[in-house]
DNA sequence: CATGAATGAGTTTTCATTCAT
DNA sequence: GATGAATGAAAACTCATTCAT
């Protein structure tokens, strides 16, 4: 009923979605530095110039590319942890959509986590967005902490720094299967952060 | 008596090492892209053509800072582990020192940190050598972990994921920190992350 | 009818062209060590980057040039050796057009001739190409004078020696004019020449 | 009796020779501008600084490489061209002392050649000396052919032109031994150009 | 005299961005 | 809108020359 004709006005919105794919795909396989614009135009099978009727610089169209995938992310998250009830269960979500995540969007995450360390070597470029996506993501998982504790499930700790044990935990087990170390969504060391965290955290 | 007079043979050496905290600075400061080798021959006070007179290019240096101090805090770390006789002790050793060097080499840990998740990125670039110094930060930590285990201070869970563990944390700490998003050597997320992981190794 | 509007496809043609005579005149002035890619720009009239998406290096530039006039000059010697019957009279062709090419293209002669010499200091650069010509020209020559002695008018000598010989003479005159020591086309030395090839190679 | 103790004054000159001949070694081997100072230098066994105690620059030492030897090989010339008595046995001995010369000298005659025909390209640089040298060499052969032609015993040719084309075949000569086309002192290709001028040049 | 560390102007090449078609 | 040729401002690196020791 809605989408019926995507006809003028889409055509747009689907452009600017094809550069963004193709700029993950190479910056994700290459880093910032070593991709030239051509690649990017090359990959969406554009011609150069018109990247830049869709973005200012190529720097923007990084930047889009790592924050829309991390809202998508993001949304995912909530989604999949609302439908769990548990604390345990609302964690597990969160470490295995990660993983998930990982498979199907590699690029992405190539991107996403080397930016995240860059975030940390220069407040610089990192305008806010990408910074503001990632703390709402630790807030939200403090929250599913908060509660827990609220409810007496959870030991009376600190839930934001709770939320950020999980995030480096999490973070620390995408890079290791970036890096080749581990495979698959549910192994060994997945396992092993997830029953660290719930012992540590749950009462007794 | 030995070192009089630093004449003649050490100053190489001196400039050598002269151009690495220069580089160590600037590299921290704005990253490695950023970063052009004017901006080094600068900050060490010295012409840009005497930086090849000591190194073969902008990117050798970059990796003698970082090796070089990687080398030197993987030092400090087995000294001062070796000074303590509990696991535990010695786990918060290798927090503590971690957190005490970023106070005063926070130049060299940016680009440590940084570089840690390019290595992630992809395997390229990141020549064996800090590769393998890191590994065997690691490796030591999970000799401390079985060690535990054998003498059943620690529940049998793999060592190499406990120090996996205890890796992803502490540069979590440290990047927070860099980030300025906490303070000082004991502040509450450093003793909230080792308390937690005691909590989930030890027996009971 | 053929040729009306030199639109779209034909001006990178041009541009090429406008690049090689460019480079002709400054490599045929300075040389090639003493010429930078900027002089080659500001001949042609455009920018420094532009002659990177026509060309390489600044060595290609250099070894278009070269090739791409020695390749006109091949043709043209042979069409016209084609056209006179007398071995006198190819052998005269054969001098005359290299002179007279000389005027019209002193650049290309003067990169011409010094890097026929470069050839023989060293082996190295001279990228098969213009080698390939060069003994093509001189087989070609030697051709004409293993005709000539079948049919008995040249004495029996070695055919590729005697090829050698007149390009050796004939190099020699055109150095001399580029020295300014003589002109014209037909002037004393290059009939000199003549006379003394034939004297020393006809029967009687 | 003159040269009993050569102190003192002696080791400047052997300095400066010694120079030379490394200057001469380097450049022949990789032409000028391949070759950097500290090639000079190291071939020498001295440090470059000292290089310019005894030069003014790089430039400096490439033509007093190349003149020195220059004249060494024109003094040589006129000593057995003055052995001989006829005027094809001082031609073949110009010829011949050239191709001998060669053999023990090759690194001077790779930049003799190299320069020879660099002078072509531009009457820059060559500063006028080693373009007398050649000259001389060459006016030195027209008188003999003067002489020739006066005895009768040749044709009466222009002498110049004559010494001319010698200068030109004997380069020639020298240049494809250089390249490894023919070896030896005496062989075809040199007997063929002194065969091919006695015909050209004797009367009957 | 001899040295060789230091210099910095100069070179080639790249590439994000623009704009006439 | 789309294109891709043209641009020119950097960047990394070299090397002839100098000069304090």
């Amino acid at each position: 009923m809605a989408t019926r004709k995507p006809r003028r006005k889409d055509v747009p919105e689907k452009r600017r979605a094809c550069i963004l794919n193709a700029a993950r795909c190479v910056f994700g396989r290459q880093g910032y530095a070593e991709t030239v614009v051509d690649d990017i135009a090359g990959q969406a099978g554009i011609a150069k110039g018109t990247l830049y009727l869709y973005f200012k610089s190529k720097e923007e169209i990084f930047f889009a590319a790592l924050i829309e995938d991390a809202h998508r992310l993001e949304e995912l998250t909530r989604e999949r942890m609302r439908a769990v009830d548990s604390w345990e269960g609302k964690l597990k979500e969160y470490v295995g959509i990660r993983l998930e995540y990982l498979e199907s969007h590699q690029d992405f995450l190539r991107i996403y986590l080397a930016e995240f360390r860059n975030m940390m070597v220069r407040g610089g470029r990192m305008q806010s967005e990408f910074y503001q996506v990632v703390r709402e993501s630790e807030g939200h998982l403090a929250q599913v902490f908060a509660a827990g504790i609220a409810k007496n499930e959870i030991r009376p700790v600190d839930p934001e720094l709770a939320a950020q044990t999980v995030s480096d935990l999490t973070r620390g087990l995408m890079e290791r299967r970036l890096l080749g170390w581990s495979r698959g969504t549910g192994s060994k060391d997945a396992e092993f952060a997830l029953d660290l965290l719930c012992r540590a955290l749950a009462i007794r």
